[in-house]
DNA sequence: ATGCATAGTATCAGTTTGATATATAAAAAC
DNA sequence: GTTTTTATATATCAAACTGATACTATGCAT
C-alpha cells in the first residue's frame, strides 16, 4: 500500500486533477499518511502509464490546464488487490521521541521548550475536530468517521501522557528517588 | 533529526559497530525511529568521511571484522546542533488507517481480519514492557523511560479505541442509523 | 544433509521527502 | 498604490530512507 493506492482510492470518488489530491492530503489523509507533490505526480505518472487510471487535460482561463484523472476498471481491481493486505503497517516516526531519549544531554529550558511546542501542536490539531459539526460527521462513511476518531482519540491521549508525565524528563536523580521512595 | 543524529546519540554511551546498532534499532528506538542496514551504513560512512566518528577495524576469529565506532569530539558538537530543534517532529505513516477509509470497499470479513491482526501485534507490543523489571526501570534514563512509558501508554490507548469502535466499520447503514438514535 | 539463526559487512532499485521552479491572477497588507 | 502573499496548477531534483538481497562463516536443530 502506497501513495499510488491511495490515489486509486480517492479516485473512487469521483474525477480529480493531482492538485486536488495534493489538498486531500494535506485536509485529511496526510495525518495518518503524508504525501507531497513529489510522490504524488509520479505515482499518477504510473498509474497512467499501466492504464490503472486515464487523465483529459482540461484548459482554464488564466489559470493552468488541469490534468484531471479517472480511475479505469483495471485500475479498481488494483485496488482491491491494495487492500487484500490483511496486515497493513502503521509505523511511526518521532524526532520527537528519539530526541527525549536523550533528554539527559539537554538542559532542562530546551526539554521544556520542545515539550511546550508539542502541546501547542496537540492543541492545534484538536482543535480540527471541533469544527465537524455532528450533522457533517453521520453523513460520513463509517470507515472516515473510525478514522477521525481514531485521530482524535490518539492525540488526546498523548497530550494527557505528557502532561503527566513531563515532570520525570527535568527532575534530577535525586528527585528521581524521592518520587520512587513516594510511589 | 535524521539517522546520522540518532547514531551520534547511541554512541556518547560508548563505541559500537553498525551491527551493534541495528540491534539497538530493532530492540529500542525502532519502534518509533525505524532504521535498517540501508540507512545505518550509509550514516556511519557519511559521518566518519566528515570527521564526527572515527572507527578502528577489529579482527575476530571466525567471525567477519567488527567496525567499531567512537564519537568525536566533532561529532559531540554537531549531535548538540540536532538536539537544538525546538519542534521535533512526529509523524504516523499508517496503511491500516488509510485501508480503513476505504472500509466500505471491503468486505466484514476482511475488515475483520485486519483488526484482529492489528489487535495481536498491539498484544505483541504491551507484552514487551511486562518484561521490563521495576529494579532496571529505576536505573533507566529519565527519558528512556518517559519514552518507554509513552510508547505503552500509546499502544494501550490505541487497542482500547479500536476494541470499542470496530463494529462501526462493519455495521450496516440502517444499524448506523440506530446507533445514532440511541446515543 | 538441509535449513535456519547469529554475527558481520555492504549495496541497490524503488520510494519518499522537502524544497524549488514556472506561470498567472486575485486578494491582502503596508 | 504598490508590494507581498495566497491560490491555482503543473513538474522536477538531490538527499534520504525502505526493504530486500548478497557475501562469508560458524553453529545448532530437524
Amino acid at each position: 500500500m502506497d501513495v499510488k493506492t491511495v490515489c486509486l482510492g480517492m479516485l473512487t470518488d469521483g474525477p480529480a486533477s493531482g492538485y486536488d489530491m495534493k489538498k486531500c492530503f494535506e485536509s485529511s489523509f496526510g495525518h495518518f499518511f503524508p504525501a507531497g507533490y513529489g510522490s504524488i505526480y509520479p505515482a499518477l505518472a504510473t498509474l497512467a502509464r499501466n492504464g490503472l487510471v486515464e487523465f483529459e487535460e482540461v484548459p482554464q482561463e488564466g489559470k493552468p490546464d488541469r490534468k484531471v484523472y479517472t480511475i479505469t476498471e483495471k485500475g479498481r481491481e488494483e485496488l482491491m488487490k491494495g487492500l487484500s493486505n490483511t496486515s497493513p503497517t502503521h509505523k511511526v516516526r518521532s524526532e520527537f521521541l528519539a530526541m527525549m531519549c536523550f533528554a539527559h544531554l539537554m538542559s532542562a529550558e530546551q526539554i521544556d521548550e520542545v515539550i511546550d511546542n508539542k502541546l501547542l501542536e496537540l492543541d492545534a490539531f484538536l482543535k480540527l475536530f471541533d469544527d465537524i459539526p455532528t450533522g457533517q460527521c453521520q453523513s460520513m462513511p463509517n470507515g472516515a468517521r473510525f478514522v477521525a476518531g481514531f485521530g482524535q482519540f490518539v492525540a488526546s491521549s498523548l497530550k494527557t501522557y505528557i502532561e503527566e508525565h513531563r515532570g520525570m524528563l527535568t527532575e534530577s536523580d535525586e528527585e528521581k528517588i524521592r518520587a520512587a521512595a513516594g510511589r
